[in-house]
DNA sequence: AGAGTCTCCTGAACCGGTTCAGTAGAGATA
DNA sequence: TATCTCTACTGAACCGGTTCAGGAGACTCT
């Protein structure tokens, strides 16, 4: 059968203990005799039990996310897919795991760390889609759990935050298109309860009163694509219909794309458009998307290095990831009734 | 601090054993105090320390998923985000708990499964996208760790399947544009080493002759975008050009329809296309694709629950699913030259 | 030489459950 | 009454590690 720390003690001639003190780099044992252990477990093909580790050392050695979104609407975030392989690169190198847990409603979210909490399933979790005043904050501290937030929540926060600002590339968008001749820029928005739902109406806000133009029309949707769509009906049909319009990510963007072509509108001729992720279809559609690229990837690897250092004594400091910079394609163009230069 | 078994034990005034056999429902205490042991134990808020109760039965209460994706792409497929969450759906009612690897190669693939295999992080797992003559199956049995697969693959293997019939729904596609016209019908698929990918095809090539059509031109895409770009410009540009396009995948039908357009082409009015998934997107596009919907979460629920019940014993039986029916959307339409009934 | 210190190692407790062999006591049987 | 059987329970071993108190022996110091 397996292999236990017994069966290397027995073979040394030494007892657990000193097995345990050798294989953990621990004092106690003198140099030859921590060789001859090491060589003896070498030979036996020694293997930790994971679940032994874990019943005397009180750790997991898994950290976990939980992601509250509606299950038929996950699928078309491309967000979550490539987060969590950043997340990987960085837990395989550390024997460590993901666990993964998916969350209909807030109850069902709160459950999730609870229970993860309750059977101890991790020693640190990862919080994404940062709230306005976000309950899961006190939760954690109250559960205990350590935790990394990707950017720094407004209420207080004992955690770290791995920070990526998303106002730059909101802002560049707004530049660009003024730069093309635009003056009624609309936004579509995600929720404004989401702290990236918000940063990014103020990036376009602040961007738009900074070219000494009126903030246009704003219109709350939810990072859907039916929602894209219909907040860019609504847009078109307002007294103030714009010729550009901002969306927050690149589903509503490409929904809201799709509609106003089959209103007959030229993209970018009639309506310009911008979105945000630079998801790979992006570049595919037609025209294909100015976009600003998300690094879903990078922010993953480093939020789970961060939680790893964390759990290991680390101070909480917070990460500054580069801010992601526009792509420009041909959704944009410009204005209409603009002499083309 | 937590309560412990020891703690209700000696409330309850008897022996640690008495306690497990109570809590466990087993036999070997009398009804009086089994209740009573119960009250003790609902009084003092005991929980079981899931990390002990792994130590000594041996069980992980987790089951794994490996997802073999390049990182960068996972990100476009709405399959395993949704099929994720349809698993989650069945674990949370069972205290079990995803732990989920992401691999980039087909090493890190094998690593994966070795490594959740010798640390016992898993009690058993999940096959997705099974392959022709796929060597996880040798690879899982020689590990001992219990497996279901999606679909049952050709070559002999020991674990359960649960199968969703895509060949229907293609066929159901190909007959749409027979009926619409088309004669010239081409597929782009998905790689043929996979069996989803070469089912799709044998279902297209069938269903062409059974309507008494030459098979027409096959492209071997990968499911990407980028693939299926190329593969729509390969085709447009081939003697064979044809009328009408069968996608593997809705991200690849997308691709080829943006790029379509972009040549100047109508969709449906000189191309009808057809896709594979029904993304959230797919109604949104411009136009809207006919597609078939694939059923992610349902068939991560089952998935699931087709495992745990291989993991209580049960016997290990596939489960077919029923087979989704093609959705036609604006995306398809009478072929070239054809009048318009 | 005797006391003190240091290094190296052992044995046992511990983490918190499960499980098994064994026993006390009640009730049935002869 | 002696024997057998059955139920209800105990105590201890066990899962496989970590950790701590303490002891043996070598070495230093006076």
């Amino acid at each position: 059968m397996t292999v236990t720390i017994n069966d290397v003690a027995q073979a040394a001639g030494v007892s657990k203990g000193a097995v345990s003190y050798a294989l953990n780099g621990q004092p106690g044992v003198s140099d030859d005799t921590r060789e001859r252990i090491l060589r003896v477990a070498r030979e036996l093909g020694w293997k930790p039990n994971l679940r032994a580790k874990s019943l005397s050392s009180a750790k997991a050695f898994a950290v976990g996310l939980v992601v509250a979104r509606d299950p038929r609407l996950l699928g078309t975030d491309p967000f979550f897919p490539a987060f969590i392989a950043g997340i990987e690169t960085t837990l395989v190198e550390h024997e460590y795991v993901l666990v993964l847990t998916v969350a209909a409603s807030a109850d069902a979210e709160e459950l999730g760390y609870r229970k993860l909490a309750a059977d101890s399933r991790v020693d640190g979790v990862i919080l994404t889609d940062m709230r306005v005043d976000d309950s899961r904050i006190a939760l954690l501290k109250s559960l205990k759990i350590p935790a990394v937030t990707l950017n720094r929540p407004e209420t207080p926060s004992p955690f770290p935050a791995v920070c990526m600002d998303d106002t730059e590339g909101i802002a560049a968008a707004v530049e660009h298109l003024v730069s093309l001749g635009h003056t009624k820029i609309g936004h579509v928005g995600g929720p404004q309860s989401y702290i990236h739902g918000r940063s990014r109406r103020l990036a376009w806000q602040n961007a738009m009163s900074k070219a000494g133009l009126e903030a246009g029309s704003f219109i709350e949707a939810d990072f859907t694509a039916a929602g894209g769509l219909a907040a860019t009906a609504e847009l078109l049909r307002s007294a103030q219909r714009p010729t550009a319009i901002i969306y927050a990510n690149d589903l509503m963007a490409t929904a809201g794309q799709s509609y106003a072509q089959s209103l007959g509108l030229a993209v970018p001729g009639d309506l310009s458009i911008t979105g945000y992720d630079d998801t790979e279809l992006a570049r595919y559609l037609n025209p294909p998307l100015t976009t600003v690229p998300a690094d879903p990837l990078l922010w993953g690897r480093v939020a789970a290095q961060q939680l790893l250092s964390l759990l290991g004594g680390a101070p909480a400091e917070d990460i500054y990831l580069p801010s992601p910079k526009l792509v420009v394609r041909a959704s944009t163009g410009p204005a209409p009734g603009t002499p083309n230069n």
